[in-house]
DNA sequence: ATAATTGGTAAGTAACCTATTACTTACCGA
DNA sequence: TCGGTAAGTAATAGGTTACTTACCAATTAT
């Protein structure tokens, strides 16, 4: 008698297995470095055979790649949203910044990216992607912060390349910190305090 | 006729080659990713044999270990003379801002070491020594802080400890962004008008 | 129906990396 | 002076990893 195959391993179209292997990998990433996700752990991840992931990518690099894309144009979409959700361009600053700090609490796989793909050489693929959604995330919050100067809810006088500077460094400061304790959970009851000692800074 | 050996790797004590050792992989860090660097390479910098490591060190991870004990025992002396030195509590924080980030431009390889050692699960050693690091830190500048609204120059009903997180953030944040940039040079120039800022959100 | 293509497996393979081993040579104290 | 130890080398064992190849089954197109 043969063993009956328990998961007959059904077969996916590419574009659909491309989805899962970036979903899985992310998913990984929220428990171990990037850096130590092997190419087999993420095939078992997924109930594939090692090899069956290069059927999909080329290397190991474009998996990452690709969840990057992902990330990047998640984030972006959520952020957009935020901006232009809001009545008052500093309640938007406030949305921005909760939306930022919920998808990284979603998908905590996202900062260890980061953090790793950002030991990448000067101009790798991988750092200019992450480049190109900072600079679209600063453009955004330059925006609202001189809308809020016209409306004067915030100083004048102020830098706002220097505020939009400030207020990603701040999400970058408490996911560090947050990460260091071991958990992000962390991160939300710290964030009030931060962001509201942020709006001090800049506001008339 | 028998080929004389160019340098004669001359023979140190231990302690002196352990720190060569250490200082030599701070200096590698400044360049590639810390999980890339090999126990080869770092031996061929050193004009060593790649065995010749082991004498000195009972692992690659020792060796970290040591990078990390290096950089927390010469920060934290830096950051404590900087807060001392000072007139007034206010200029001690701007003191111990330029210092960290002096210390950062002196030795680019301490972020990506300390990137890397974030990606370690909880409880390694290498991320309670990171994690006594920052506690020290904040410590001196929690008491800064409470000190500098003694004097009056904060305001009284600022959370001190968010008041630190953001510090660190800050500077944090400030790293990040410009090591995507790919130098860390454009870190001063962002500093200042930051830390302006900073000082806008906590004073009186 | 049947041929072509696509997504899957299993078993390599070449490259590499940490750590050890067996051995050598410099240095230091009795 | 000389013996023991400390610091070095060269070679290699042992293990892991990304990627390839040969083959097969399922889907899709003609």
């Amino acid at each position: 008698m043969s063993a009956l195959p328990v998961s007959p391993t059904l077969r996916l179209p590419t574009d659909a297995r491309k989805a899962e292997i970036v979903a899985a990998a992310l998913a990984l990433a929220g428990e171990r470095s990037p850096a130590l996700i092997t190419t087999t752990e993420l095939a078992k991840a997924l109930g594939l055979s090692q090899g069956a992931l290069f059927k999909h990518f080329p290397s190991k690099e474009a998996i990452w790649l690709g969840v990057i894309d992902w990330v990047a144009e998640n984030l972006m979409q959520l952020l957009a949203a935020a901006a232009t959700s809001a009545s008052s361009p500093v309640q938007a600053l406030q949305c921005m910044f909760d939306t930022h700090i919920g998808f990284v609490l979603a998908h905590p796989g996202v900062p260890r990216i980061v953090f790793h793909e950002l030991q990448q050489p000067a101009n790798s693929p991988q750092k200019q992607k992450v480049q190109a959604l900072m600079q679209g995330y600063r453009q955004l919050l330059v925006e609202l912060l001189t809308r809020a100067q016209a409306e004067k809810m915030v100083a004048a006088d102020i830098d706002t390349a220097a505020a939009a500077t400030q207020f990603v460094g701040m999400v970058q400061g408490l996911v560090m910190q947050s990460m260091l304790g071991g958990t992000l959970k962390a991160i939300r009851a710290q964030g009030q305090g931060v962001f509201q000692l942020y709006l001090r800074g800049i506001r008339t």
